[in-house]
DNA sequence: GGCCCTTAGAGCACTCGGTGCCGGAAGAAT
DNA sequence: ATTCTTCCGGCACCGAGTGCTCTAAGGGCC
């Protein structure tokens, strides 16, 4: 299911690995189980998990490897009238939904890198992978702005703490919620936060010289303001 | 020199150790260095290695611990009265104080991590941390607030990517430049985005029913507007 | 059919990071 | 001097990961 649609024609004996590295893992612990426990169930030889695997903690996340180059391919196929803060986020939608397609594996393995510290930090390293893509296409939409590099991953950062923030919150659930709901509502914080201002720049930047007029108790907060001037931004 | 002032009396051998093991990180490389070539050539036993330091990565980052220690007991020492955005903003700034005192250390060890992708994740780790713990402060500071916690992670996230930006600008550019005033100007980018709506809707939010007026041109970028509302809150 | 070439897997031996355990040497307190 | 503590060295051991070889299974090609 998680490599239905296209090609990589026969993962027969990568998916049959998979299926007892977990059935090991849930039923006894991730470093309670070696290596060859994994193969000796699965029946096949020690040498061939890590021809599929190149570590121990690569079979736990095996579908990441297939999101990050769908994520890329999506951000390279943007076109210039995008707003770049609104594409990352759609990329990150990418990501949920990726997740949400098998609730009961993504639960089963945040129980699992909860627990195990090496799993743990394997993670923040496959978050970094998303969070440099996203920050390199981010760079080079603000490769003529003042501080683009700065903006660049200072956002890419915020969009992954928030979809991270929902997809914790969603895994705690047991995936029983609507995760893709969940994701919009947080990456609307960080959309109403720089969307307005990232388009703002621009080339059209000279060609309306409009002002815009924004009244508000000083009770408001913030992101209230921002979204009121980018709602007035938005339909000039 | 890194652990100069006060405690931990006698860190004789563990500082013999990370001598040894930078001689031959440099000169011959992280992975092609063992664990037995530094203890021969500290000239210590290959068991007293893992007394000081739990794994051989942990040799590259001796001060980290320290530090994470600093910026803990630095948040819990904050008065309620402190803005908690420039509060975690100055928590930073610890962390780039260590980094800019000792600056050929620092420049060495971010080559290493450059090159060596186990070491990279292993500083990713650590800046999960470091980033924990400014988002465990946010949180508590916010509790009341609504979204109070996506909050507390998404400036986390930015103000370590600020800091993260303007630390790496700093060891590319070999530790030439006034890392301090760097971080302050990529901190400022965070404060100035999120410092005003913190503080909005605290307590005082009905005492005041002042009405904040903003004109701007349509080309304005939003952290200008945002900056200019917050200096118009600040000074009521 | 027989033959050859490619591919995938099994098995083996080896390196190296990391741990548990034990024994010995220094040092302080009595 | 002796006992207890602490620190260190030296094993022996486990498990992850790698390089190598050998073999079996296809897949044309004649």
């Amino acid at each position: 299911m998680g490599t239905a649609s296209s090609n990589t024609t026969k993962p027969a004996m990568r998916d049959s690995l998979i299926a007892a590295a977990f059935q090991l893992f849930l039923e006894r612990g991730y470093e309670q189980t070696t290596v060859d426990d994994i193969v000796t169930l699965a029946g096949v030889g020690r040498r061939s998990f890590f021809r599929y695997f190149p570590s121990k903690e690569d079979v736990v996340f095996p579908d990441h490897e297939q999101c990050l180059a769908d994520m890329t391919r999506f951000l390279a196929a943007s076109a210039d009238s995008d707003d770049p803060v609104v594409r990352v986020c759609d990329a990150a939608r990418l990501v949920m939904r990726m997740y949400a397609e098998n609730p009961t594996f993504s639960v089963q393995r945040y129980r699992l890198t909860r627990e195990v510290a090496g799993l743990r930090t394997y993670e923040l390293s496959v978050v970094w992978r998303y969070e440099k893509t996203l920050g390199d296409y981010l760079r080079t939409r603000w490769a003529d702005r003042r501080d683009g590099t700065l903006r660049a991953n200072v956002v890419a950062a915020a969009v992954v703490a928030a979809h991270n923030h929902a997809l914790r919150h969603w895994l705690r659930s047991g995936g029983e919620g609507d995760a893709l709901a969940e994701v919009d509502g947080a990456l609307e914080f960080v959309r109403s936060t720089w969307t307005a201002g990232g388009q703002a720049t621009e080339a059209p930047a000279e060609e309306t010289e409009d002002v815009v007029v924004v009244i508000t108790k000083r009770s408001t907060p913030m992101w209230r303001v921002v979204r009121e001037v980018e709602s007035s931004l938005g339909e000039g």
